[in-house]
DNA sequence: CAACGTGTTTTGTCTTGGACAAACAACAAA
DNA sequence: TTTGTTGTTTGTCCAAGACAAAACACGTTG
């Protein structure tokens, strides 16, 4: 039912080992590009050019996958397929670099929370992370630790210098934290501030950037119900409905692709009632450019309260 | 790049109307069920039967996408495609209530809870599990109200009798709760307890189950680390190095399938040390029977405390 | 009764090459 | 700068056939 039973990630004894070939629903699932792209690049543009097995199959070498995974990360950087599919890998590379826009200095404290995660010393990073909360309270480490510092990981992982288990731990670290933070202050949702709902669409994973939203509204004064990552546009729609939110909201990494995310917000601005609020936010580069009708942008996170001041006066015009 | 950037759910302005016909690529997305396997039906077995638009592709009609949601859920059930796929809606309905193990008695407690994730009364589901933590402590409560909460929250969802967006927010709720509590407890880790990492692999988004046994263990003196949902095999493994876990646990939801399901753990066996135990729980019915050699199965989370003993007669051993 | 082969059927995925519409770039005109 | 037009790029869809893995049914053995 579900793709790539067949295969599963069967590497039968050897595995870890680099030069295993990956039947094409595997490298559909490594990379996110689709069977059908796959096909018609190897026709068009000469790459990839998989072995076969006895059967005919595409058989894709480790490295070719590689080298899918940064074309992928360039195409969502803006890149077109024509222009880079053919590229070797350095090339490619040398272009990532180029389209990043480079970290800037980090501050001597996320050195060493990062340096903390690499050597999985996991409870020192928990325990780092509440003296920060606690020091300089829970809107002030957000605003000023916390999402710079989640930037700063995201990026790490994009040029390759963090491993994904160390992003995931780094993730749940995160999420005990705040959840900790927010458990033990259990603030009252103020009658005249929205009901907010949050939520990421399908494709999208990452919840921290919702997380650390729920947190600044909830300080605010806000009663949050969040639907956690993953939930399609319908479903969306019926819970608004069924919560009476005012504002929904919605979070974006870099990783969702754009004409996708903008389908999104159309329909779902088409099918919620005028009087509901559409609210995008995240690290995602189309959030900075021209974006549908009736949706509000969330630059940074420390732009809610202004965004909830503005949402309460329009409130009260009504 | 990613499916249906054409055509998305694209719904102009009449949204939420039930007549709507759906190209194939929504199709997918909504229901599962891959663009091949929806065509290969069609062609064996005569249904679906899409209309099609001025250039021939295939517009399913909002009943017929329907009926393919209550075949997957048939399908997951254990059911077979060709024996179901041409029966008739009432008749599927009439099966999905007759797979179902049928709910026995639910404590009254559990009712109300239920009834309020159902009227969106979040903030007062939320108080009353946190009153619950306090009234029965962390361990009980999770062993005798939340495991079976869950268990018959994931049943209801097949059922179809709670929305999708409704046991997202149940997960979410859950997840603030225990998060709240533990990060409030903060037990410290005991020397004498082995380091468990945790996770669940790709395709399974279920993290409630691993949420639980994760507090479970940490409320018996162990050092947890969490992957989170959707860590890859040797994501897992070098994890499980680079932590120097004891332990490594895994959560299996009913959702997941089985085949994968084996495969992985087999795998993991083969690349973990010896030294480091692998334990799979969770509910899905493959648990129950015989898995590979070296693989614990955690059948309830009340057993833990009974595992963890085990472990550490065996450590002492060594 | 469980466990293990063996043969048969079911079923999802993969293959091919062609077609086309939406998205994009580039240039022209208001 | 904005707006419209033209040409190119690009992902998705279609068709029917082929095949291997999973599931089933059955008989046999421990």
């Amino acid at each position: 039912m579900t793709p790539s039973t067949r295969y599963a990630s069967s590497t039968p004894s050897l595995a870890l080992r680099e030069d295993v070939e990956l039947p094409i629903a595997a490298v559909e699932r490594d990379t996110g590009l689709s069977k059908d792209t796959l096909r018609v690049w190897e026709r068009r543009y000469g790459f990839p050019q998989p072995a076969r097995d006895g059967a005919g199959e595409r058989l894709y070498p480790a490295e070719q996958v590689e080298r899918l995974r940064v074309i992928a990360r360039l195409l969502n950087a803006g890149e077109r397929p024509g222009q880079i599919v053919a590229l070797p890998l350095a090339e490619l590379r040398q272009r990532l670099q180029a389209n990043m826009p480079l970290g800037r200095g980090l501050a001597l404290e996320h050195e060493a929370m990062l340096s903390m995660l690499r050597r999985c010393e996991i409870m020192e990073l928990r325990r780092t992370l509440n003296q920060a909360v606690m020091r300089l309270g829970l809107a002030r480490f957000i605003t000023e630790h916390l999402a710079p510092l989640t930037v700063h990981v995201g990026e790490a992982w994009m040029r390759g210098e963090i491993q994904v288990f160390e992003e995931h731990m780094y993730t749940e670290s995160v999420v005990a934290v705040l959840r900790g933070a927010l458990g033990g202050s259990a603030s009252l949702p103020s009658p005249r501030m929205p009901r907010v709902l949050l939520g990421t669409l399908p494709q999208e994973h990452h919840l921290l950037g919702l997380l650390m939203a729920e947190a600044m509204l909830s300080l605010e004064g806000c009663e949050c119900v969040s639907l956690g990552a993953n939930t399609p546009v319908p479903e969306i729609v019926r819970a608004a409905q069924a919560n009476r939110a005012q504002i929904v909201g919605l979070s974006f990494s870099p990783a969702s692709n754009t004409p996708q995310l903008l389908q999104s917000l159309l329909d779902l601005r088409a099918q919620l009632p005028a009087e509901v609020q559409l609210w995008a936010g995240g690290s995602h580069p189309a959030l900075r450019k021209r974006l549908p009708a009736g949706v509000v942008t969330v630059d940074r996170l420390d732009e809610i309260p202004q965004l909830l001041a503005a949402w309460k006066a329009q409130a009260e015009a009504a």
